[in-house]
DNA sequence: GATGAATGAGTGTTCATTCAT
DNA sequence: TATGAATGAACACTCATTCAT
């Protein structure tokens, strides 16, 4: 009597990222509240019990995602720290390579709007996961400035933890306007001009820092 | 077919803002989606009647609560935008003692958590008012910034829009930390933190900046 | 602190006709069900106690609008009660000139909307009036047609109730379509074919009728 | 978040139908307006959401109850309207038999409330259904007595809309009379004496009727 | 594994009515 | 009389989650 939709058979965690990157698309465009379980399993062509075979629950798909993406990022800023070593003029380099090839990334755009919108306005469990992830950022800045303060090489006026968080704010209110209010900002040079000020700022001897762009 | 108890008076407009502050409460501690009308007026210790005879939805209360706050900052920024011509460390102080008004403005920290994570998750209307409050500091301060450039104390290299986001993300970041995350921030001294870096990064001859704190 | 609205001191009857008055205005066009106190009192221009000082209930005023039109048409329908001694053809004149006239009377479009859709929905009470209204011509009717079937006039296989419900529903539908529907019916023209084919079929000598304009 | 009873799962389109059965008789004994969703899924012994599974809102399961019934009595119509090419005497047979018929149907009672007294006091839309009803009925009577009129077999004096609409509003008031207000009316006699009537009143030769039960 | 009918707590909103002023 | 702030029961509707098949 009841006529039985096809039963397609993927590779279970092929499915489940599927799933996952529809989702992001609807929680990307429409706000993960204002996105339903029922968007989600339309958009993904499957069922409303095959969504809770592969996750717990709706915040369980959003943590998932987040948790993935921001894997994916910190792969990108583990890179980075490495750098930390060479000279001034090769990490900013690298700064803006990272910054242009991020937003070159299409899936980077919907990723910062979930991280910079949805997930603060969640779980304490949800928005603490992105807190780390920017807290590890500020405070791997402000090792990396508190020793450049004791080689003299950062004036010693500034605190190194305010000062980190003031850097992460700025790329995040860059990549803000540009994902989430689609303003028609140069994601690279804007990136340069905050690498410019910053080091300017902090550098003793802002001569350091030659040949942009 | 009703029978109804007791009919308290109160002043109307008194009576709106006590729901408003209550109102306030809950968004701030819980977050505009977890607060429910019922909380409100619970709190409030008004009917439900009471709440739509002020209010003509929930939506409306949070988009009334943004506006009178921001109507407030909007007063201290416009005390910071005429002091523009004064000499920078003049300024300096100006900007130091807004901050440290508001970090002891009991208020603030919960109209910070509103602007900063419950209005970015709500309708277009609701978080386009914050996204316009900001735009408007990020270009009044990259007009004065270009009107330096010309003056030529401040160095060209940098994009002054770019620049005042970058400001404004600081700022932001700041004060999120500080209000969201609850971390033990001084907030006087990283707003100084950040005033340093900014104007030393931007000046052409940072010995404009002198005696801090 | 409060600004007091004038306090128009009227008649306490004229105000009370007119509140209806505005009442009836509404419940004609949008039906009593989607009419709000709301909307009474801020067409009648008066405060929300005043209505209720005037009326006990939404019901009430309903009621006492219908009240008032059935006893004016009534008044109508008395008149043609006292013709039915006379002769056939001028008592038919008498129909169509009593339906020209409701036809022509504005109010009345208003009244026929509230009796035919808005009273039938409501309390028993209320639907209760209009049914013994329709009741009473129905049963005024069968009396005068049994009074003939004894006098041979009319012809006796026919029963002289359902008969009478018959004609009431007609008249009930050609104004139903006119008031309502709003169709371009000619009412005068309609009830003279009804009138027509409701004598030539109950009359043994239908030659009684003659010359209909 | 949420913790459920049992489920019991039945046919689809079964369930339903059987929701509709319940929500007629609710609608029916205690009108549209009175009957809540929650007396619908207590009598039908459903979960909330379980309506709202078969319905898109209040108004849309009485759309649903309206369009199928509906949809049968224009089934038994289109019975009557083949017919019309059969000798009035044959005609006349069938017209009551298919009064008797339906009196003898338990549902159609309640159908009649519904669509003579709910239906017209909601929205455009739903009414409208129950006048096209209706208008199409009295079209195709119209189409019928013009065909009549110029085969000399109808006087002319009558206008075959006008009679039409008399006709509808008769069988309207009967039934309104018998299924609404619960009279004791014997539907098919009052049908009878209706059909005499009309074809009395508008047949050139009347001779035509005979032998009436 | 996959399905989708069933669940029901939760929520925003309406509006007739009351009564202190 | 007149006012209008206050009331709160009632209601339609949503949606994350469950589980029998």
């Amino acid at each position: 009597m009841h006529v039985k939709g096809r039963h397609k058979r993927r590779d279970g965690l092929k499915r489940q990222a599927e799933i996952m990157s529809f989702a992001l698309d609807l929680f990307s465009s429409n706000g993960f509240n204002s996105t339903s379980i029922d968007d989600i399993i339309k958009k993904a062509g499957i069922a409303r019990g095959t969504f809770y075979l592969h996750f717990a629950s709706k915040d369980d798909i959003l943590e998932m995602i987040i948790d993935s993406n921001l894997k994916m990022l910190n792969d990108i800023l583990s890179q980075l720290d490495i750098s930390m070593q060479k000279p001034v003029n090769e990490r900013i380099k690298l700064y803006i390579d990272a910054a242009e090839f991020l937003a070159d990334t299409p899936r980077f755009r919907q990723v910062a709007i979930l991280l910079l919108c949805d997930a603060i306005a969640q779980t304490e469990n949800i928005r603490g996961k992105v807190d780390i992830f920017f807290k590890n950022i500020i405070d791997m800045s402000a090792k990396y400035i508190k020793k450049a303060q004791e080689e003299r090489r950062v004036i010693d006026k500034i605190d190194p933890l305010a000062n980190s968080i003031c850097i992460v704010g700025a790329i995040k209110e860059i990549v803000y306007r540009w994902a989430v209010l689609n303003e028609d900002i140069d994601v690279k040079k804007a990136i340069s001009t905050a690498v410019v000020v910053f080091f300017r700022g902090m550098l003793v001897d802002p001569e350091e820092i030659i040949s942009l762009k």
